[in-house]
RNA sequence: GGGAGCGUAGCUCAGUUGGCAGAGCACCGCGCUGUGGCCGCGGCGGUCGCGGGUUCAAGUCCCGUCGCUCCUCCCA
């Protein structure tokens, strides 16, 4: 019996894996540099962590989630996102105690039951960084701004970037902003898509983000959360825009963003891209002050953002040239001839290897003249023994760009090889 | 969640009004017995996604199902 993948878990090959292991390089290397320092959760929490954390009214968490009990049943849940994690081991392990501000990265699977298509899969690849410990709207900035490094690192085009930009404002200010969007939107509840209608009694803010075009007019004229949020948010938020100018970060306020997540507060900003079809949210993140406290921490304030990396892959695979095509990715590739010359062979790859040098041999019984064309595609020298050469204590070198062989002294090529592999 | 398209060799794809399952690439062998890239010849490789149905006969028509892709929704 044929037993085939999950539905949208998906095989990442050895064709494919240098651009993710770039991905992963240039993510690490960015969020270093900015001072983050990475941090491992479990793939697997107990639900009321994303419950409670994330929202039990979210699409993620309302649907989206893997849930299931473990054999004593307890209620588990895989992660559909870490900075409910994030928080949680920052809580449980007391860092809050060292009075610093944590600045934290994470790079890894997260489990979304959705219908899968191109860009999204059910276990998909997120990496983010979460910046616990402070209000300062100058960290809101460089939150941004590490993103935003790391796109230019990466070689997107700029000017197919659009950075959005908004606040919701606390959480003293939400109640009156859902009073004001319900006033706005009850007299025109029959106007509105089914989603919003249900949206105007659960959470009104997601009304905003509505694409529907029946819900858009209504949407134009709604309130805006700017107009509604305390005189402190609308300071922070003031100071938000003057460091991302300062920083020479192009951004448009946009009043509809509001973000699906329900720990979001004060600032929010998601990072789209052009030419991504419907799945063109490249990052999305936020404010979440009040999340340490509702995870049973001190109240602590925080920001970060997560990102996906399937779609960063797409967006990199579509720009350059393909990865795998060009380099030969072995130094050496032996091709002995009789047994005694493939137990001398054994021993000299182990030697070589020993040194650094990569080697590889055909353990699929092929003919000298196949596996010279394997070692053609796949080395940069040829390495011959048989019969003969072992004679002689010697082994053929061939240089497989050039086509110049030479014979040189076996013991020697074992204990020194870099002396005759130039280049 | 709603709508549409596509599943044929490892890969990319042909397959006519229903009538013997095909090509290119890759792989293996030979020409060239111990020397790669080029060329030529030959070979291996298939439950035609899966399960039903119609028919003398189904890759082809019908129904279901699973998977992928696209649009929409939501998002990363």
């Amino acid at each position: 019996m044929k037993v085939e993948s999950v539905r949208g878990m998906r095989d990442i090959l050895p064709e494919e894996a240098p651009l993710w292991q770039k991905l992963e390089a240039e993510i690490r290397a960015a969020f270093s540099l900015y001072g983050y320092g990475e941090i491992r959760v479990p793939l697997v929490e107990r639900v009321e962590l994303f419950s409670r954390g994330v929202g039990e009214e979210t699409d993620i968490v309302e649907k989206q989630m893997y849930v299931f009990p473990d054999r004593k049943g307890l209620p588990l849940a895989l992660r559909p996102e870490a900075t409910a994690s994030v928080v949680r081991a920052y809580v449980e392990h007391g860092l809050h105690a060292t009075g610093d501000l944590a600045k934290l990265y994470y790079l890894g699977p997260m489990f979304r039951y959705e219908k899968p298509q191109l860009g999204r899969q059910r276990q998909f690849h997120q990496y983010g960084v979460e910046a616990i410990g402070s209000l300062d709207p100058a960290l809101d900035a460089e939150v941004m701004d590490v993103a935003a490094y790391l796109m230019e690192k990466l070689g997107l085009d700029r000017k197919k970037l659009t950075l959005r930009l908004n606040t919701i404002g606390c959480r003293e200010d939400r109640g009156p902003y859902r009073e004001a969007l319900r006033r706005h939107f009850l007299p025109q509840r029959a106007d509105l898509c089914p989603d919003c209608q249900r949206r105007l009694e659960e959470n009104p803010l997601r009304i905003l983000d509505c694409k529907q075009p029946q819900c858009r007019s209504a949407i134009a004229t709604a309130p805006k959360s700017l107009d509604h949020v305390c005189e402190a948010c609308r300071e922070h938020f003031t100071q938000v825009q003057e460091f991302v100018q300062a920083l020479g970060i192009r951004y448009t306020l946009d009043s509809t963003l509001v973000r699906g997540l329900d720990y979001y507060t004060r600032t929010v900003f998601e990072l789209c891209a052009e030419d991504l079809g419907a799945q063109d949210a490249l990052l999305g993140g936020g404010r979440y002050d009040d999340l340490v406290g509702l995870l049973g921490g001190p109240p602590t304030p925080a920001v970060g953002f997560a990102g996906g990396m399937e779609r960063l892959v797409l967006v990199l695979s579509g720009q350059g040239a393909p990865p795998g095509a060009a380099e030969p990715a072995l130094d050496l590739y032996l091709v002995p001839i009789g047994g005694d010359a493939k137990r001398a062979g054994a021993k000299l790859l182990a030697s070589l290897r020993r040194h650094g040098i990569s080697a590889d041999t055909d353990y699929m019984g092929r003919s000298l003249r196949k596996a010279m064309q394997v070692a053609g595609r796949s080395a940069r020298y040829a390495a011959i023994l048989g019969q003969d050469e072992l004679a002689r204590g010697e082994i053929k070198l061939k240089n497989l760009a050039s086509g110049e062989e030479k014979a040189v002294g076996l013991s020697q090529f074992a204990t020194d090889p870099a002396l005759f592999l130039s280049g």
